[in-house]
DNA sequence: CACAGCACCTGCCCGC
DNA sequence: TGCGGGCAGGTGCTGT
């Protein structure tokens, strides 16, 4: 569940099914999963055990769930192709299965991850952050960001500027989805230099992302396939509204001149070749 | 330091 | 049918 309402959707189902609730017991069952814990599974396994989940926390594509264990945290990142599902402890075994948490109701929490670029890893807290977060940046999303400093600082940079919407370091949340959905709104080529966009048109495009992000959240995200889905395994209907990702050869919903489909940074970029002219 | 490239995985789809 | 190549929503490490 990658980008931003994706993860925001799995956060609000976490948020339901878990605050309150005590951690019986946690189990990781593939080492790639514990792969950035110092001490590996067994020490996620250990901190877990017996800790009550107090909130349910995001920043950009991060996740966290709080603990009682006060300034600790769960921090969860969901990767390319992971999971977050509650489950009965009847459920049918999953291949993917990477971790689990048992819960004192008996219901139980499954990260599912087929690709393995996900993983759990358990922290201090830092400034209500977890530590591992420090050096990302607050969300598109987020009432502290301040839109107008972040397009002041896109607009010192010499580099293209999807380039820069996927770094994580100036405003996190935006993957390859929203990056070409937000160009598309604000008619920017995604291989534009950022410092030769005016710093208003920059504002624009950041806005446009705001806008684009909240509808797809009031959609339940971007689903193309049963890999992106909601804590129940429910899939999101954004994908009926995107303009650009993927609709390469569809007639733009603005112009109707076919939208065009180009590598970028070992994956695609998708935009109309008429309205969002490099300059 | 900022930046570009690629490594890390599994599965699916396509063409040969 | 099988095999190789390309592709997929993301980091994060390394070399320049």
């Amino acid at each position: 569940m990658p980008e931003l309402p994706e993860v925001e959707v799995v956060r609000r189902g976490l948020e339901t099914h878990l605050v309150g609730r005590r951690i019986s017991a946690a189990r990781v069952l593939h080492p790639r999963a514990a792969r950035h814990q110092v001490g590996g599974a067994g020490e996620i396994e250990a901190r877990l055990a017996d800790q009550v989940v107090t909130a349910a926390r995001r920043r950009g594509k991060f996740l966290w769930l709080t603990l009682d264990d006060a300034d600790t945290a769960l921090l969860v990142h969901l990767g390319m192709s992971g999971q977050m599902l509650v489950k009965s402890a009847e459920a049918e075994p999953s291949r993917h299965l990477r971790a689990r948490l048992d819960l004192d109701d008996g219901s139980q929490v499954w990260f599912v991850d087929q690709r393995t670029f996900g993983y759990w890893w358990i922290g201090d807290l830092i400034d209500g952050v977890p530590a591992r977060v420090a050096h990302i940046a607050r969300d598109l999303l987020s009432s502290e960001v301040d839109l107008k400093a972040v397009a002041a600082s896109l607009k010192t940079r010499p580099t293209e500027i999807k380039r820069l919407l996927l770094n994580q370091e100036l405003i996190s949340g935006i993957g390859n989805i929203y990056a070409d959905e937000m160009l598309w709104e604000a008619q920017i080529h995604p291989r534009q230099r950022a410092d030769r966009i005016s710093a208003a048109r920059l504002l624009g495009l950041l806005e446009a992302g705001r806008e684009v992000m909240t509808r797809a959240l009031a959609q339940g995200g971007t689903s193309f396939d049963a890999l992106y889905v909601n804590v129940n395994g429910d899939s999101g209907y954004f994908a009926l509204s995107l303009n650009a990702y993927g609709q390469q050869d569809e007639p733009c919903a603005r112009c109707g001149t076919p939208i065009a489909r180009e590598h970028f940074m070992n994956r695609s970029s998708h935009f109309c070749p008429r309205c969002q002219r490099r300059r």
